[in-house]
RNA sequence: GGGAGGGUACCGAAGCGGCCAAACGGGCGUGACUGUAAAUCACGUGGCCCUGCCUUCAGAGGUUCGAAUCCUCUCCCUCCCA
């Protein structure tokens, strides 16, 4: 099977190396990508996923991203649904006992999961495992084997769980068993690298002691930094609302990757593009916080990111949106009509406040007086200070509310 | 089982008889500016056809001319001891 990209040695490791925050051991990439080169052999490259969560978002592409790479290489990607430890919970960085999931829940989340997984990574040389094919039948038997493989003072040198049990909170023993389970993954598949967040760092070498066990080479652990959301301080996450879904509309893409702010500009580039380190580089170089440059960079970011998962097509055409939106303030096209409601009329008078409140464009009358108050409300690009207006004035036209709420007044 | 401390607006957190629709911070909204939904600055942020009125400070009662503030009971949370 032909590599899809043709790479020296060194630049592909290079690639790799520039996002990933962390490789053990560092030195082995190379080693590794070679011998396969020479031999003829593919990598095994695993990722396992935690079905916790259905909604994909650019954090978790990033891992994904870099396996896809891997594929464009010539090795083979092995996507591990974590069906069977997504009911035991993983303990990584938790500070409380996770909710184990519900075996129904699991399979749902697997599913949408895998199906946004396959925007990003290429149909040919991908295994897609579950992993309760294997530990769903290792039986008491296997699981206190597995057990045997690691001590309480091993498990208990993790942060997450000494400050647990030194602050007394409980922890579960199947939490212990966590790591060992999902460890025994890359034996089960024979993992020659494996992916994961630099919160893994445990887990994953974990497995290299169980493949050693298992007389296998130990895989290579390259770890990924957590990607930050959109407020640029916690990281991505759907419950913070700060983050791009990957299956978000072009515009909503765009318009969302322009509010990034200027400082993880390089970092969005280096993580959620295609783009190589050396020209990443080169346009943190040039961008100058601030300076005009800045906004270039984050236009080529909104870009590439929406080209990747939309095609270039409707990467370009997010981008006049936004700068029709944003940047012209124009009206945009395609402005839902409404008429305007008796109720808000009053011989031939429309009470705004009424008129907002019931077309939804104000949660309240209140909300809807302080908008006009503050010159929020514009009639066909023209801000209202009163709030009483003609209806003949009104209608046909365009009212604007703030800088996106729009209704063409019929 | 015993003891202590709490529950205030979207969130955090002041207030501890009247000047309280309730400080302050975050978030959010609008405006100015600009390079964008960035940064900064300003203003706003319970409801109501609103110079005033109505409903809020876990819930229910009570004291008082007047209660987020005092009393009683109920529910919920946190911590300490067993």
């Amino acid at each position: 099977m032909p590599p899809t990209v043709t790479l020296s040695a060194s630049e592909q490791v290079e690639m790799i190396l520039s996002r990933a925050e962390r490789a053990v051991p560092e030195e082995e990439l190379a080693e590794r990508l070679d011998r396969s080169l020479r031999d003829e052999i593919p990598l095994r490259v695993k990722l396992g996923i935690d079905p916790s969560s259905p909604d994909l978002h650019l954090g978790h592409a990033v891992p994904l991203r870099v396996l896809r790479l891997f594929q464009q290489l010539g090795h083979i990607a092995v996507l591990i649904i974590g069906d069977f430890t997504g009911m035991v919970g993983d303990p990584s960085g938790a500070s409380k006992t996770r909710p184990a999931l519900t075996r129904e829940k699991v399979r749902e989340n697997a599913r949408t999961y895998v199906r946004q997984a396959r925007r990003i990574l290429l149909a040919d040389r991908l295994e897609v495992r579950r992993n309760s094919e294997w530990l769903g039948r290792l039986g008491s038997g296997g699981l206190l084997d597995l057990a045997r493989r690691t001590t309480v003072a091993r498990i208990l040198e993790r942060d997450d769980f000494a400050k647990r049990f030194a602050g007394g909170s409980p922890i579960s023993v199947v939490e212990f068993l966590y790591p060992l389970l999902q460890a025994y993954d890359s034996v089960a598949v024979r993992a020659d690298v494996e992916l994961g967040g630099t919160d893994q760092l445990f887990n994953l070498l974990v497995g290299r002691d169980l493949q050693r066990d298992w007389g296998q080479e130990p895989q290579l652990c390259l770890m990924f930094g957590l990607l930050e959301g959109l407020d640029g301080v916690q990281k991505m996450s759907k419950s913070l609302g700060n983050y791009v879904g990957i299956a978000e509309a072009p515009e909503e893409m765009f318009g969302k990757l322009m509010s990034v702010p200027d400082s993880l500009t390089g970092k969005y580039l280096r993580l959620a593009t295609d783009l190589g380190p050396s020209e990443v580089a080169e346009i943190e170089r040039t961008a100058t916080p601030g300076g005009p440059a800045a906004a270039a960079a984050k236009r080529r970011l909104a870009r590439e990111v929406v080209s990747l998962y939309w095609g270039t097509a409707k990467a370009a055409r997010a981008e006049r949106h936004f700068d029709a939106a944003h940047v012209l303030h124009e009206v945009p096209r395609g402005v839902p009509e409404a008429p305007v409601p008796p109720e808000a009329t009053d011989a031939g008078r429309v009470f705004l406040p009424r008129l907002m409140t019931d077309l939804g464009l104000a949660p309240s009358g209140a909300e809807a007086r302080r908008l006009i108050e503050q010159g929020g409300v514009r009639l066909d690009g023209v801000a209202l200070t009163e709030l009483r207006v003609d209806l003949a004035v009104v209608k046909g036209r365009v009212l604007q509310v703030g800088r996106r709420r729009f209704v063409k007044l019929r």
